[in-house]
DNA sequence: ATGGCAGGTACGACCTGA
């Protein structure tokens, strides 16, 4: 079983750009976030063309997360949940769903903008909600999978420049400590379950030639709960569609499951 | 310290992202 993570940056604009990926990597689950669009726009009738189903929870112009899964080899999802339960919020930042046995969760996290601001003060709540919450579903659901857009580099090898990244949003030590605490969850970070090339990032700056000059962060990432860390054989981050013409600025994750 | 690039809203200029 295959499973993924995209921050398309506007499903509208990526359509396309996510269509050939779902053609060429046939995951059976893929978590979408940053859709940018309300859930009347959402374009499931193209992906059920596809052979693939939606759930999806949007809003106007920002946020907004779906779950895709391949009708040929996924039941129907159970116990669709949107948001966090512990933490209502008008923001749409997560999408969760059961098929078979899995819970799979796909998740925006908050960026938090500067560290210090009101928006960083809202993140960290945000991501100690997620905390109280995921260890609530792990009981629940043990065989949980939370991908996503984590706005987190847990540490400086998933930064290019540490120097100057240190202690900055993205990069600070509350927002790492949180990241350890889904982690002492039980939960496996599934890219550094193998060996990786070094400066491997899933998110680059548009400006600058961020791409070219790979000066990216490591901020998207595939959680395993302990049950489910076992059946990991592969995980990687597809730098092939941040290639392309007009792309989104983060790269898709995808993990393999046996 | 600032701005640079991109998307959305809405049609000018600003907000947000990371």
């Amino acid at each position: 079983m295959k499973l993924a993570s995209w921050n398309v940056n506007s499903l509208k604009v990526r359509l396309e750009h996510v269509s050939e990926w779902l053609t060429l990597h046939e995951p059976d689950l893929l978590g979408l976030q940053e859709l940018k669009l309300t859930d009347d726009s959402f374009p499931l009738a193209h992906f059920e063309s596809m052979g693939y189903g939606a759930v999806f929870a949007g809003q106007k112009t920002y946020n907004g997360v779906a779950i895709l899964y391949k009708q040929a080899s996924m039941p129907k999802p159970q116990d669709v949940e949107i948001n966090l339960p512990s933490f209502p919020d008008e923001q749409r930042r997560v999408i969760a769903a059961t098929f078979d046995d899995l819970r799979f969760v796909s998740a925006y996290v908050v960026n938090g903008s500067e560290v210090g601001s009101e928006k960083f003060a809202y993140k960290l709540k945000w991501l100690d909600a997620l905390i109280k919450d995921l260890a609530d579903w792990t009981k629940k659901y043990p065989d949980l999978a939370l991908v996503g857009d984590f706005n987190i580099a847990p540490a400086d090898a998933d930064v290019y420049d540490p120097a100057a990244w240190d202690e900055a949003v993205l990069c600070s030590p509350e927002e790492r400590s949180r990241f350890k605490s889904l982690i002492e969850l039980g939960y496996t970070d599934a890219f550094r379950q193998f060996e990786q090339a070094p400066s491997t990032f899933s998110w680059w700056d548009y400006r600058q030639l961020g791409f070219q000059k790979n000066r990216g962060l490591r901020i998207d990432h595939i959680l395993l709960s302990q049950s489910l860390t076992p059946r990991l054989t592969q995980c990687e981050i597809d730098r092939i569609p941040r290639k392309k013409k007009q792309p989104s600025d983060h790269a898709p994750i995808w993990a393999q499951l046996k």
